[in-house]
DNA sequence: TGTGTAATTGAAAACGTTTTTCATTTACAC
DNA sequence: GTGTAAATGAAAAACGTTTTCAATTACACA
């Protein structure tokens, strides 16, 4: 944890950041965290140890820690949805392209060895999966080679 | 696309839900694109034909059409966030419980094989994945056993 | 083919989350 | 210490979504 900890403000540092108060409160409310804490989760942590934090320093500490790959972003249920139609036996999946959100489609997926594993060491009854791949599509690609 | 229109208008119909104009539309709206369709695409689409439908008429269909199976809502890539500390070489993916949220962790996911051949394929070059199930926790099962 | 009624609609307002703006404060290089 | 650019927080704007409610409408039934 310390070692975390001050990794990540050499890293900050490093990369031209000024080490506030309030980021290394967000930075430790993350840390001592196991669970995925929202923005506002984040912000109700902080505020404890931290009264009069504004919670636009939160978004902000949050985007720049992520942009940093210090924190990661997960993708959890909520407000992002889009609505295809269900056309039998069409479950599928996506790419999707990280530039300009191109989406193409596939259709492989077996995870039937890996749901019983899951589900006889973790007692879920697994119901569905969400399986999406990122990257840089063909266009992107030619566009800006990296 | 004729077939399954009908089968939806049906399945309202046995459902108990009264078949509309907007209804009508905002089915069409999505059986016509081969995209995901986000509530304000689909708002936008069904205003062009049917312009003084309201979009809480959209959100609400949605949510009957979803409830019903017709449809499926997808997970696409927006303001559902959540954070935590990234902590090297733990690639790791979720479980999460549909009832109750719980949320398990696990790491297992090779998909070498399969990131080659859609990268032939679509010509995307990933970079990364998101692999989700979802299911029903030990508890929440307990709980109330179906 | 009307008629009654419960379901459905849309305007408006409320809501929760995220972003923008801007004047004030602060970290830190010198 | 001092100067300066970066960071902060209050406030307002901007989202996407939900709630409320009075007016409208689909459809079962007479
Ligand atoms: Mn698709
Ligand atoms: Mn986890
Ligand atoms: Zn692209
Ligand atoms: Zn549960």
């Amino acid at each position: 944890m310390q070692f975390t900890e001050k990794k990540i403000e050499s890293t900050l540092r490093r990369e031209g950041y000024k080490l506030t108060p309030q980021r290394r409160a967000v930075l430790n409310a993350i840390a001592d965290s196991h669970d995925h804490l929202t923005p506002a989760d984040i912000y109700d942590k902080v505020r404890q140890e931290h009264p009069g934090i504004g919670l636009v320093t939160v978004y902000r500490t949050l985007d720049i820690l992520d942009k940093l790959g210090l924190i990661c972003e997960v993708h959890s249920g909520g407000n992002c949805r889009s609505y295809l139609m269900r056309r039998p036996q069409e479950h599928h999946h996506h790419l999707i392209c990280s530039e300009c959100g191109a989406v193409a489609d596939f259709t492989e997926c077996d995870f039937s060895e890996l749901e019983h594993r899951l589900s006889r060491d973790t007692g879920f009854e697994i119901e569905g999966h969400l399986l999406e791949f990122s990257g840089r599509c063909h266009n992107c690609r030619k566009a800006t080679p990296s």
